[in-house]
RNA sequence: GGGCGCGUAGCUCAAUUGGCAGAGCAAGGGACUCUUAAUCCCUAGGUUCGGGGUUCGACUCCCCGCGCGCUCACCA
């Protein structure tokens, strides 16, 4: 039972204590790292590792002992690596022997030792010493199987951590990720701000926010679902180009690519537009897949993806044209629309307008098709109240989003500057409001007044920096490139 | 929120029509100076998610609750 083994675990603490050492130390004196003795020593083989002996300090977590009555056997991992230590009892001064009847497997210890090779050629720190530095009071789960349970290994994540290697590679991959955007943007002259995130009105997306209470301005606040509004203020303010990493929050439900939480890349640059954006993305992704992955492709739910080259771009009208045969921009009405897809003998859906319906279509129809990045643009202007309006059809925004592996990925658009048409889009909103749509934006006169001084044409972006990470670690669910997805609490 | 499924030892999993809750790893004791899923012998380990019900008897069947998964809805 684990209550005996976490006592034994205890006892044994108890007995380090009892020793004199402290089981807890806030220094342990220099070591290598496992990797570096790994770079240094591991050339070398048996002979030559046996002429010139060298000793060296190494500290890692316990993974695995294996005793041979004389000799024991530690599995030592630290920082990814491993490496192993081994002891020759007969040859160890009593202090050192005692410490080493008391070390679990979980422990974490420092020792010392020279480096030599096993019959079995395995490079290995013969030590001579082990200190505990840091107590594990719990075993760890199965070595062979690791942690499987779904719920423990994202409610102890560190677990999943420290036995599946699938969870360290994913965090790898994400960090990287973010790393390599920073680096292409900050080349690019993009200045990394911060954007308010508690907010005393949202915007910038169709969504419905978290509310919070402030108390000591006994007022309701939310949390943002974009950062768009307030990055668009600091480009009026002559921050030409400036982008943000952070999160945003969406009071909606969770599938296998949404979670209420989520980290969106916001990047804004004057005197562009959303044509520019396209070139900016393209070369943004695939710099960050050459530096995470190597190469230009890679493989999603057995499809091999290709982000090299230049990526090919459909309007919105052309491709339900092709998937369902009806073409939007001939029905200029809902009604006309809904009777040219009753006709084909497709389902219409719950959607109440002409532009919703466009939008439903679409993810039915096309989006599940768009494996392969791919750009699709000219969206309906009721669906974009952000977005400058196309100069070739009023009915539509300049504006494009990125499908990769069947999801969106990125969103950008010329950005509207003219204060008139936004508020007349505002409006819009507030009728759509009135209507029932909940994720309508509400109107925001701070946004407009800064609008009303002058915001130069400027291109916006949003990509989404999980829904990256699921198409390049090839996750099956947006928890798993989450490091702690939302949990209820147990027993509640 | 709806539908379907799951919840057994610390971990990974068994348990026949409803008939004595088991194994491997981990743990405790022992043997072993080259293992790396070490091996061998022995031992211990359970509120079968929680509560209620049916029954001579419930891990198993029924009801309620909790948690998780899949899926639909909502939604970029």
């Amino acid at each position: 039972m684990s209550e005996a083994e976490r006592r034994a675990r205890a006892e044994r603490l108890a007995a380090l204590r009892a020793t004199g050492a402290d089981p807890y130390p806030a220094s342990i004196g220099a070591v290598m790292p496992l990797a570096g003795v790994r770079e240094r020593w591991d050339a070398l083989d048996a002979a030559a590792l046996e002429a010139t002996p060298e000793r060296v300090a190494v500290a890692g977590r316990v993974m695995a002992i294996r005793s041979f009555g004389k000799l024991v056997f530690f599995t030592l991992r630290e920082n990814g690596a491993t490496l192993q230590l081994s002891f020759r009892k007969p040859e160890l001064d009593p202090e050192t022997l005692a410490t080493l009847g008391l070390v679990d497997v979980g422990d974490f210890v420092r020792s010392e030792g020279v480096v030599w090779r096993t019959r079995t050629g395995e490079l290995t720190v013969g030590a001579t010493s082990v200190r505990v530095i840091a107590k594990c009071l719990h075993p760890l789960p199965e070595k062979w199987h690791g942690l499987v349970d779904v719920e423990a290994r994202y409610r102890q994540r560190y677990l999943d951590l420290l036995v599946n290697e699938e969870a360290r590679r994913i965090a790898l991959v994400r960090s990287r990720t973010v790393t390599a955007m920073r680096s292409f943007l900050d080349g690019r002259d993009f200045l990394e701000v911060e954007t308010p995130v508690l907010q005393p009105l949202y915007g910038g997306a169709a969504a419905r926010p978290f509310t919070s209470r402030f108390e000591a301005y006994d007022q309701t606040v939310y949390l943002r679902v974009s950062d768009e509004l307030y990055l668009k203020r600091l480009v009026i303010g002559g921050l030409d180009r400036v982008y943000e990493i952070g999160r945003d929050f969406r009071n909606e439900g969770v599938s296998r690519k949404h979670n209420p939480e989520f980290t969106m890349m916001e990047c804004y640059q004057a005197y562009a537009d959303y044509e520019d954006m396209m070139e900016l993305v393209q070369a943004m992704v695939q710099h960050v897949v050459a530096g995470v992955m190597g190469g230009t492709r890679l493989v999603f739910r057995e499809q091999e993806i290709e982000f090299g080259g230049v990526w090919p771009r459909v309007s919105i009208r052309d491709a339900l044209l092709e998937k369902t045969g009806v073409d939007v921009l001939a029905a200029p009405d809902f009604a006309t629309l809904r009777a040219r897809v009753l006709e084909k003998g497709l389902d219409p859906g719950e959607a109440p307008t002409w532009g919703q319906l466009v939008d439903q279509l679409f993810s039915d129809h096309v989006e599940p098709t768009l494996v392969q990045p791919t750009f699709v643009t000219n969206h309906p202007v009721e669906l974009s109240p952000l977005a400058k309006r196309s100069t070739e059809d009023p009915r539509l925004v300049e504006r494009f989003e990125l499908f990769v592996a069947g999801m969106e990925l990125a969103n950008a658009f010329s950005e509207l500057n003219d204060p008139a048409d936004q508020r007349a889009r505002f409006d819009e909103q507030r009728l759509a409001a009135a209507a029932g749509d909940q994720d309508a934006h509400p109107l925001d006169e701070e946004f407009l007044l800064a609008l009303e001084h002058g915001m130069p044409p400027t291109g916006g972006l949003g990509l989404g920096i999980d829904r990256l990470v699921i198409v390049l670690t090839d996750a099956q669910h947006i928890r798993e490139v989450l490091l702690f997805p939302y949990m209820r609490p147990e027993g509640a």
